[in-house]
RNA sequence: GGGUCGGUAGCUCAGUUGGUUAGAGCGCACGCCUGAUAAGCGUGAGGUCGGAGGUUCAAAUCCUCCUCGACCCA
């Protein structure tokens, strides 16, 4: 049977894939080289020139302009991009603006380190020469984010982004400010910030840092109000139930609630006294003290049990005695005397009554259980205060000393102007010695609070801030609500689509709980408070509401830019004739959350690009806090309603082991270096491969595992552009049943991709692509149809079917992934197309005769067969008794007439990649290779008869019969179609 | 400290209203092929579903507590 002659080399007759796309992409050299050519035939514009298309307004969080991007950027922006690719592919004329946030502290800061580097001093530099500074530094940074961004493959209208600091940005920040100016919701009122008195100026936290320093601590009793008095309120105000609220013990009179505290300049402040009601208080008595003691046998302290041992140690108190215990109802209905009630010179300042109040913030750690509250000067203070409608004090200057009319302390320091205390501390003590209301003073060490700038002590104090007041009734646009509040929710519940789910309750509760919204800023880098005030003798401020000094102001803001405000004739030019009615500009510069919560007025309202309401806003979680809240807080307070009909959030990326990264833990990696080192495309793949709902995490092996699916993919479209070469298109219905069950995976996946993008769900649409190319395509189709496309004559339905469907395979699949692997993408879609561009693409549409759900039923079962097949042959290639399936003709035994009919039907052997095989009626012997998830199937394996095809490397019989020496019948003709 | 979210193979993720032996891809190991070749095909190992209780005939799934991590707030 052996040839006698020489078999001749037939490699050189097979078609085997040809193509200039290489294995290796080479992304980090090459992704610049598309950017260029995508730059230079202007893509973006070009989208812009379809017409007819529905708007889809994905609207873009303002990154603030300082440093380089950071991997939580490009995550953002990333998802950002696919939204807008995968919204345009589908059929939507998808703009994208991106913005930056410009004005704030930041910035600032680099400004100042800057002149403190030179030794300048920020408060002789004129003002407007500041902002310039902080203006061009902001610029900078734009244009460097800009560049990073774009190497990442963002499309978007970076010719014309939006700034925040933009002249026309700052007209409109301002004119939507106005409008609460105008419509009543705007109010000065007055909230403890950093204050630093030695630099007169309002501090954030970020600006202040802990040292430790030498401070009074005091023990102060607070006298309890009879008893008999109380009780007799108490009855008045209480229901007819009786809660038993008035059962005060009499041993109450004449006793004290003992408050601890470090600052005891704040105690002409004090407005309460708190005690957390999951504590255990007593009553308790000195029965042993010295003669000279502040302490005196006889005096009753209340105090927190786990607190009390200390608190008499610290009184020098030598024995005492527990009298009985008091609950959190007892304790609430007492009332307090201000230590100073009554004190001589006192005016009457202090002849208020102090009332004790439950707060979570109260522990037993140290004190004495109950906290001396003030609510001018403390955050704790201050939100009880707001609870309970205490009242504020201002006893306090802004250079840190008693205001003059405050009796008996009136002009004393905290601080003196060098940073050393003052005489307000002593002052405060000796009047309370005086009144027999100390009973321990003590100098301790503790971590407080210094300027990073001066490294004097910082003193927590209320200012005068501006508030938008968020439950008023501000009027017009009511459709969702009255109030800002009200419209705010109406808009959570029943406007906006949360992706994932759980961001509504997270706005929600933070919206429903929230207290009013603090503008102002004691600051310069910004959009000023346009608005003009005038003090009245009692105290009272009056706002300026007049449109025409509005109109003025935005007209000269739109062609100057906010600096305007600052010039020294700002007040008289805006007042215009109201110029002598003696209103006062005010000073304080907006938050920047007003900046970035204007937003959408500036971008979606006022540009042609635009579109109000956005469809989508998409950031991080913690934006909840944020933008998503100061854009919906604005919106309502100007809109009436949301700003956009969908908030998609992400959650936070982590290093490869969940922790957050840090410069000290040396575990950062930035979008930078992933792009120098893989390219931008394995950056997108792990976004795309990512559940970005949740927190996520990022490293050296996680980008490997990106690396190594990017390159199983690569190599499915380089088989792909490799043999698919020119051919006659075959119809669909001319097709083999491989090529359709192949088109019919197309239609399906068609919808799943759709979905999957129009639910922003890039991990369910990459997973189902990767699948199906690695497991229907590389493993089972495209390792069926080698053979056909390999060896058969050009003009075999086989290969011209298989080449068909190569070329749709190229169509579909690379416009789907277009969104995700847009640099990748591109280069397989010039292989085919050189002078084309993917991204001026829309998804293809799959023409319904592809959809045959009988046909992919049948499949499934003619799948379990194959399976079944291949199990077989792998035991005998386990045992040596074959290599490559090839040499195989195994017999199947199916017991299922109507399968054993469609298997005969089909190429079966091709379809198992065998040289020949036999479907069988008969029952099959008890060793047959059977798989318990396929019944009613068996496989004997037997050996191919005949000689190996010098070809196609089939067995087969008429091997040696034919005019070629050594080939089989079927690529005689091949090479005879060939010549 | 409070609120919210999350923890399923080495990695990235599935896991329907609770329902057989918890799945996929990648990676790894082994084998095959040498005509997708720094590729392709196949087989296999690998998991107390963060931990502990509880509800139930039945829990990765529902409840409670704990733990780790993250975000926001204090």
């Amino acid at each position: 049977m052996c040839a006698e002659t020489t078999t001749p080399e037939y490699k050189d007759t097979l078609n085997l894939p040809r193509t200039d796309f290489p294995m290796r992409a080479g992304l980090p050299k090459r992704e610049p080289e598309w950017l260029a050519r995508w730059n230079e035939i202007g893509v973006y514009d070009r989208l812009r020139e379809k017409q007819g298309r529905p708007p889809f307004v994905l609207h873009d969080g303002p990154p603030y302009a300082n440093g380089h991007l950071h991997i939580g950027h490009g995550l953002n922006k990333i998802l950002k991009d696919m939204v807008v690719r995968s919204q345009q592919m589908m059929g939507a004329d998808a703009c994208y603006i991106p913005g930056w946030d410009c004005h704030g502290l930041p910035i600032e800061w680099k400004i100042e380190e800057k002149y403190r580097a030179k030794g300048r001093n920020k408060d002789e530099v004129p003002v407007n020469e500041f902002r310039a500074e902080c203006r061009d530094f902001a610029r900078g940074w734009v244009d460097i984010q800009r560049e990073e961004f774009k190497r990442l493959g963002i499309t978007g209208n970076w010719a014309d982004p939006y700034l925040t600091m933009n002249f026309s940005s700052e007209a409109t920040i301002a004119e939507e400010f106005m409008k609460f100016v105008m419509n009543g919701s705007l109010y000065q009122g007055s909230k403890p910030v950093m204050w630093s008195p030695v630099e007169k100026t309002a501090l954030a936290e970020a600006e202040v840092e802990y040292h430790d320093r030498q401070v009074d601590a005091i023990w102060v009793k607070f006298k309890i109000e009879p008893v008999g008095d109380i009780i007799k309120l108490m009855e008045a105000g209480a229901d007819s139930e009786g809660t038993g609220l008035g059962v005060l013990p009499d041993d109450l009179n004449g006793a004290n609630v003992v408050i601890w505290t470090t600052t005891p300049w704040t105690i002409p402040s004090n407005r309460a006294v708190c005690f957390n009601p999951t504590l255990n208080y007593s009553l308790y008595r000195v029965t042993e003290a010295a003669e000279e003691n502040w302490a005196k046998v006889g005096d009753k302290f209340l105090l927190a049990d786990a607190l009390a041992e200390t608190v008499f140690a610290d009184a020098r108190v030598a024995a005492y005695e527990r009298l009985h215990g008091l609950d959190a109802m007892q304790l609430e209905a007492i009332s307090l005397a201000h230590p100073l009630r009554g004190v001589a010179d006192g005016q009457g300042e202090w002849d208020y009554d102090v009332p004790m109040l439950p707060g979570d913030h109260v522990t037993d750690d140290a004190g004495t259980g109950f906290v001396h509250t003030a609510p001018s000067h403390g955050d704790d203070d201050y939100q009880i205060g707001l609870k309970h409608g205490l009242k504020m004090t201002f006893n306090i200057e802004a250079d840190g000393s008693y205001r003059a009319d405050l009796p008996l302390f009136g002009g004393e320091a905290i601080l003196k102007p060098n940073g050393k205390p003052g005489g307000a501390n002593k002052a405060v003590m000796a009047a309370l010695r005086e009144v027999s209301a100390l009973i321990a003073s003590r100098r301790i060490t503790i971590s407080d609070a210094h300027s990073w700038r001066s490294k004097a002590p910082v003193i927590r104090l209320n200012r005068p801030q501006w508030f938008v007041a968020i439950d008023k009734e501000i009027g017009g646009n009511d459709t969702y609500g009255k109030t800002i509040r009200d419209r705010a929710l109406t808009s959570i519940d029943e406007l906006v689509t949360w992706t994932p789910k759980n961001g509504r309750n997270r706005l929600h509760s933070m919206i429903e709980n929230r207290p009013d919204w603090v503008l102002s800023r004691q600051r310069a880098w910004g959009v000023p408070l346009t608005c003009f005030i005038k003090k009245a003798p009692d105290g009272t401020v009056e706002l300026l509401r007049d449109e025409a000094v509005n109109a003025r102001i935005a007209e000269a803001f739109r062609a100057e830019g906010a600096d305007c405000w600052f010039e020294d004739d700002a007040a008289e030019r805006f007042l215009g004739e109201r110029a002598a009615e003696g209103w006062e500009k005010v000073g304080d510069i907006l938050d920047v959350w007003f900046d970035s919560g204007s937003t959408h007025a500036f971008v979606l309202r006022d540009r042609p690009d635009g579109g109000w309401p956005a469809d989508l806003y998409l950031e991080g979680t913690d934006q909840h806090r944020g933008w998503f809240h100061s854009s919906m807080l604005q919106a309502c307070g100007t809109m009436g309603r949301a700003p956009y009909k969908g908030v998609l959030t992400h959650g936070f990326t982590l290093d490869q082991k969940g922790v957050k990264m840090s410069k000290s833990l040396g575990n950062i990696i930035a979008p930078d270096e992933v792009v120098k080192q893989y390219g931008a495309d394995i950056l997108r793949l792990w976004v795309a491969q990512t559940d970005y709902t949740a927190d996520h995490r990022i490293g050296p092996e996680i980008l490997k595992g990106v690396a190594d699916s990017y390159r199983r993919l690569r190599n499915t479209f380089r088989f792909i552009l490799g043999s698919m070469a020119e051919h006659e298109p075959v119809a669909h219905a001319d097709m083999p049943e491989l090529e359709r069950w192949v088109l019919h995976r197309l239609s399906e996946l068609d919808r799943q991709v759709r979905e999957g993008y129009a639910k922003y769900d890039f991990q369910g649409v990459f997973q189902k692509l990767f699948s199906f190319c690695t497991i229907d395509l590389s493993a089972v189709y495209f390792d069926i149809r080698k053979d056909a496309l390999y060896c058969d004559a050009a003009s075999s339905i086989e290969a011209r079917a298989s080449r068909t469907v190569l070329d749709l395979l190229h169509t579909h699949l690379t416009k789907w992934l277009a969104p995700i692997l847009t640099f990748t993408m591109e280069e397989v879609w010039l292989e085919r197309y050189p002078e084309g561009c993917v991204h001026l693409e829309d998804f293809a549409s799959v023409p319904t005769e592809w959809t045959d759900q009988t046909l992919a039923e049948k499949w499934v079962r003619i799948r379990a067969v194959r399976r079944v097949v291949t199990g077989a042959l792998e035991i005998e290639r386990t045992a040596k008794r074959i290599g490559a399936s090839l040499e195989a003709a195994p017999v199947v035994h199916v017991m299922d007439a109507d399968l054993r009919t469609a298997l005969n039907g089909l190429p079966l052997a091709d379809l198992c990649i065998t040289s020949d095989i036999s479907v069988s009626d008969t029952a099959a012997p008890a060793d047959a290779f059977t798989l318990e998830d396929v019944p009613g199937v068996a496989v004997v394996p037997a050996l191919a008869e005949g000689q190996k095809c010098a070809r196609c490397w089939k067995i087969l019989p008429d091997v040696g019969t034919h005019s070629h020496p050594g080939v089989c019948a079927r690529c005689d003709t091949a090479l005879t179609a060939k010549e």
